[in-house]
DNA sequence: TATAGCAGCGCC
DNA sequence: AGGGCGCTGCTATA
């Protein structure tokens, strides 16, 4: 396949480098040359896909496939099969501290990069090497491939934007909080609750944002909570309780999705939050602005489809317990793990007496729960599913004693001597404290190699459903189904409203090619659930279950 | 005045 | 003694 790498040089301009072929062009004739040379359906190779591509989307120019070096060169740096030393050379000192480029300056020139003038070529030729080299090519390309699928997803989603009604957004605001206030004070809503919350507790001067203050007016009161926090204050009996509480959720929505957060991230018709793919340790998505992996419910209301268009919105029904029977070839959790509904499938197995019991007890088991419900309910089911509960108990072992684990594709993890390095402190002297860390790196650990593959799972799910959506229309991307939105394990795609039935078929059969990619031999379901709404509010309510076909 | 850490809440 | 994130205001620190 040709690779073609792209570098910044001084004076706006971009080294190209094909093969031994080299060449210098203008940045202003970069979307025009890319546009040109992509009907070869190349891979791009850049240092960040977030800097190269909203430039290129913004001129109109959409790329099939990248290589985003970044993203490579942190995955390949913490991979237990890759050898570290393959890495290092010109400039890989640079790359080691590359960050990702902020949302507030994505410009691929600015003026005090000269130390940033990475030629991409050497890096691209190191990582080729490096994974060629490892024990493990075919996975780790893989999921090369797929993170930065995913960082050409999150680049369009930005583009793109959420539909947003901004009319309905404010109209929620003012029913609740009422008429929007000066910069700088409450909202008569909100205003009106602090008062009854002040007389309640007989408080004149209290500022129930504080939460000092608010234990001491709740001790004054003779009312015991040892802190602030709603499932706290709902045991107490007292007249202030009602109050506190609604002041509490609506100063919330006031603080994290008002009007000055509207303000900022809506702007004509559409919600344009910033993305980190693996911006997690384990892989996962972050956001860096916007809070579009913490987007209430409350709001969602305010997400409308365009005229004449509508919303696909699909999720996975529990990701991370199939994917841990996936990569532990435990039998008879994947024998459960086919069907609609894993947890009742172990019930109709006979493991467990209820549904919820063998949620409890996976949970329980992926989080590392130890008393509890939960943990009576993990000792029981790891005789039931011992490759399973196994691989996950093995994975806390090993986070204990200072090691790294990997996901299914290769991503490795933190470990435990890294975050005491980190530390000024160093490592614990005290035993007591020390085995503390170390069980509660364990449960990160023991999380990390699931949640780690889960994610892994979703990035080749929404990288192959990006495809299909796309050859699904003609046009302008913004003319074809796309995806609007996407949260560890579940997507929103726009898409005209003819194309509906089509986009919820490729949503489920992109499934079953990342069920393919990942766990090839074992068939293990990915079920969907998909909903085909004008207002994503009204997502999951009349939802139809798909099931790919394994 | 700027900033780091904490508490609390939202999402998965 | 259940994992991963980000955002907000408040508070303490420099």
């Amino acid at each position: 396949m040709t690779r073609i790498s792209l570098s910044r040089q001084p004076g706006e301009r971009v080294l190209v480098v094909e093969g031994a072929e080299e060449r210098v062009i203008a940045a202003a004739d970069l979307a025009a040359y890319v546009r040109e040379r992509e009907v070869d359906r190349p891979r791009w190779v850049w240092d960040d896909t977030a800097r190269w591509y909203p430039p290129l989307l913004a001129a109109g120019v959409r790329v099939e496939r990248c290589h985003d070096l970044r993203l490579g060169h942190r995955l390949l740096r913490r991979a237990p099969a890759i050898d570290a030393a393959q890495l290092v050379g010109p400039q890989s000192e640079h790359w080691d501290r590359l960050g990702p480029s902020v949302e507030s300056d994505p410009a691929l020139f600015s003026i005090d990069d000269d130390a940033e003038h990475l030629r991409a070529d050497l890096e691209d030729t190191r990582q080729l090497a490096a994974v060629t080299s490892s024990t493990d090519p075919a996975r780790l390309g893989l999921l090369l491939a797929a993170e930065s699928a995913g960082a050409l997803v999150a680049a369009e989603m930005t583009f793109a934007g959420v539909p947003w009604r901004a009319d309905i957004h404010q109209r929620l605001l003012s029913d609740l909080l009422g008429p929007r206030p000066p910069l700088g004070s409450r909202p008569q809503g909100l205003e009106t609750l602090a008062d009854q919350v002040r007389s309640e507790l007989n408080a004149p001067g209290l500022n129930p944002d504080s939460h000092p203050e608010l234990l001491a007016a709740l001790r004054r009161a003779e009312l015991e909570a040892p802190d602030t926090r709603a499932s706290t204050l709902q045991r107490l009996d007292h007249p202030v309780v009602v109050p506190l509480l609604r002041y509490k959720q609506l100063a919330h929505l006031f603080q994290t999705n008002g009007w000055a957060w509207s303000d900022e991230w809506v702007r004509g018709g559409r919600f344009r939050p910033s993305y980190q793919p693996a911006g997690s340790a384990t892989g996962r998505w972050s956001s860096n602005g916007g809070g579009a992996l913490s987007f209430p419910a409350q709001v969602r209301h305010a997400v409308v489809a365009d005229e004449g268009w509508t919303f696909v919105v699909a999720d996975v029904a529990q990701l991370e317990p199939r994917v841990l029977a996936g990569m532990s070839g435990d039998r008879a959790l994947a024998r459960s793990a086919r069907g609609a509904d894993l947890y009742q499938g172990m019930v109709d197995d006979g493991a467990v007496a209820t549904r919820n019991d063998a949620k409890l007890g996976l949970l329980g088991a992926m989080y590392g729960a130890t008393s509890g419900e939960s943990g009576r309910m993990v000792a029981g089911l790891t005789r039931r599913y011992p490759a399973a509960f196994g691989l996950v108990e093995e994975a806390a072992r090993a986070g204990e004693r200072g090691e790294a684990v990997r996901t299914l594709l290769g991503r490795g993890s933190p470990t435990l001597g890294e975050s005491w390095a980190r530390d000024p402190e160093g490592p614990p002297t005290d035993p007591e404290v020390q085995s503390r860390h170390r069980r509660t790196f364990g449960r990160f650990t023991r999380n990390f190699v699931v949640q780690g593959t889960g994610a892994e799972w979703a990035s080749c799910w929404i990288a192959d459903l990006r495809n299909r959506l796309w050859s699904m229309g003609d046009g302008a991307f913004m003319a074809r189904p796309h995806l609007v939105f996407f949260l560890h394990d579940e997507v929103v795609v726009h898409t005209p409203l003819a194309l509906a039935d089509d986009v919820a078929a490729a949503a489920t059969e992109a499934a079953g090619a990342a069920s393919g990619l990942l766990f090839r031999t074992l068939g293990i379901d990915f079920p969907l659930t998909i909903s085909t709404v004008r207002s994503y509010a009204d997502a999951g309510k009349a939802g139809a279950v798909v099931s790919p076909d394994a």
